[in-house]
DNA sequence: ACCAATGTAAAACGTTCGTTTTACATTGCA
DNA sequence: TGCAATGTAAAACGAACGTTTTACATTGGT
């Protein structure tokens, strides 16, 4: 495996389960199994690092929702959780972390956010056959609030999530 | 005003703002305006304190959600991003920057959830004249979907969570 | 009048932080 | 053959961390 790679996997792992200021960068060596000096010409920076890993994960997670109804993307939300776990938005947590003050952390989860959106347009507008901005607000809430309540309340916030959803859904169909 | 009222509401007021971990304790010294031998005296240790300030707001929070019915819960949670702001839940956040690694921190927020979700079961039950412990799931996950959207979604997501709320409740009226 | 409590100001504690540097080994290509 | 690139191991950088301590001022109650 490329050292890159390596070393984005072991970071993404440490800053999703103990939080990024928590993680020292010794702490990374050992875990990406480097020199700190390797590790350093790879990461360019703690911060630049913590967007690569965000980058990363936008692509994994928005590969998860090519879906083509509303259902699908609680399902993908299903599959994401049973994957990687309840700890809530990687995201929201690192720019809460620095408080919006480290610009390239900041510029990676505004990208991840508005692509999120998106995406949930799309689809709900696919399932439509017509534009429904608020139903598509309503979606994009259930999702992040399943991602969150899933914390303390387990798997069974997404399911009821998606049963929310669907009869949002048959509602504005009819 | 009492130091340790003006101390706990300094460092609510950082920790929310910044962060817990990326808020130092002499920033804190400065804005509680206290040399750091009285602080230590109040505080315990940062932990501690931020405990206090997380039970602190729970007894705000909770205060606010003595109603009768879920849309006023909504029209409680409006009020709250309205004075507080939107940065997300401050028991999710600073529990994840720990990585649950810290008891003081990890107990405040565990107690809290529980408080919260078991108000949400006794509000749906009072509208519904019954137990209805799925929709209470999903008044759940629509409150923390519109406090964490909000944070880039604004205030709109609060609304659109609300009015889903809404639909779920006179479904299951009637 | 005095003692105990409570506060300030500031230095110091040892540790850890993110990052850079020094010195050296290995390897792949011209 | 040899040089440039890429790696390791480990020490060092100054700064900042959470916390404690030293020395002193103010104040309120018996």
């Amino acid at each position: 495996m490329d050292l890159t790679t390596k070393l984005t996997a072991a970071a993404e792992r440490l800053f999703d389960r103990h939080g990024y200021m928590a993680t020292g960068m010794d702490r990374l060596t050992e875990a990406a199994g480097m020199s700190s000096r390797t590790l350093y010409k790879h990461a360019g920076s703690k911060a630049q690092l913590m967007a690569r890993v965000l980058s990363e994960r936008d692509r994994r997670f928005m590969a998860r929702l090519e879906v083509q109804t509303v259902d699908a993307l609680f399902a993908a939300l299903e599959d994401w959780v049973r994957v990687e776990g309840t700890r809530g938005c990687l995201f929201l947590r690192s720019r809460a972390e620095t408080g919006g003050d480290t610009p390239e952390i900041a510029e990676a989860v505004a990208a991840h956010k508005a692509a999120f959106h998106q995406r949930i347009v799309e689809v709900v507008a696919a399932e439509l056959g017509r534009q429904d901005p608020v139903l598509a607000e309503q979606v994009l809430v259930l999702l992040e609030g399943a991602t969150h309540a899933a914390i303390y309340r387990g798997a069974d916030a997404v399911s009821a999530a998606r049963a929310a959803a669907a009869i949002l859904i048959e509602r504005a169909q009819s």
